[in-house]
DNA sequence: GGATGTTTATTAGTGTACAAACGAATATAC
DNA sequence: GTATATTCGTTTGTACACTAATAAACATCC
């Protein structure tokens, strides 16, 4: 049997991510990038944490959540303030602007997901998210 | 039924890329990165062919394909010309070099997927490429 | 309480990834 | 055979994503 790339995990898996940016884009009305949706939505479960924390309970290095937190920033759906029992660590939280559309961040990936599964129906979709997560 | 993140297909998607990401890294010797091995192989597939249609056929932006024949150029596993009968066009194919090294490439990518995959059984492999196929 | 080690944040550098705009070359329509 | 449209490659700008190095703050051990 030749090799071929489009076998390839790793090449299909680029292919499906790209085809998710492709729905989310489409839909996205609030100028945000999956990843900084992913950064938004982790801060509406937690509440306020360290910039530090964020990254690692969002899967970005230190140096990706960086340039994401600055962006939300600029975006004004988050505020930064200084930890007052650690100087190391900046504090990130909602702003009241993050708050107001988080109901809606959430019915936007609802949407986003319901999109990229689509060629799916509903009793492989639960097979795939379950064998999609063991490869993580 | 709360939002979650951790159920986005979006978000697991990037983390199931980031798996594999790591998991090429660990394996790889010849200093490739995951696009340029995908851009090799799809070369040693194809034969000689234009940086456009090598760029299309491994679903990279005309941007993105530039930088990555650049890298492939200066690491000297292709080579390129110009196209006789269409002045617009840059030949892309594979060196010497590109050529000693496209079994191993194989043999590496093979490996990879296998180690990707590991998770998963026999029957849910097919299972799953089958379904993150139709997601593209 | 001082040396040691860890955590947190920043910066610099490399490599995808896409959009938009551009000029040159080619193809098509008429 | 000329106007129009398309294709090809390049460049600019923005946004991840990771490595490595650095410095400040904190924790622990003795």
């Amino acid at each position: 049997m030749a090799y071929r790339l489009d076998e390839q995990i790793g090449y299909i898996l680029r292919l499906a991510n790209q085809r998710h940016a492709s729905v989310f884009n489409k839909h996205s009305d609030l100028g945000l990038t999956p990843t900084q949706f992913a950064a938004l939505v982790r801060i509406g479960e937690m509440g306020s944490c360290s910039q530090n924390l964020l990254g690692r309970r969002t899967a970005m290095d230190v140096a990706t959540i960086k340039g994401v937190v600055t962006r939300l920033k600029a975006k004004g759906f988050i505020q930064l303030s200084a930890d007052p029992g650690d100087k190391r660590r900046t504090v990130v939280s909602l702003s009241p602007q993050g708050q107001d559309v988080l109901d809606q961040l959430h019915q936007f990936g609802a949407r986003v997901t319901e999109d990229t599964l689509a060629p799916l129906n509903k009793e492989e979709r639960k097979v795939f998210l379950d064998m999609l997560k063991r490869l993580t």
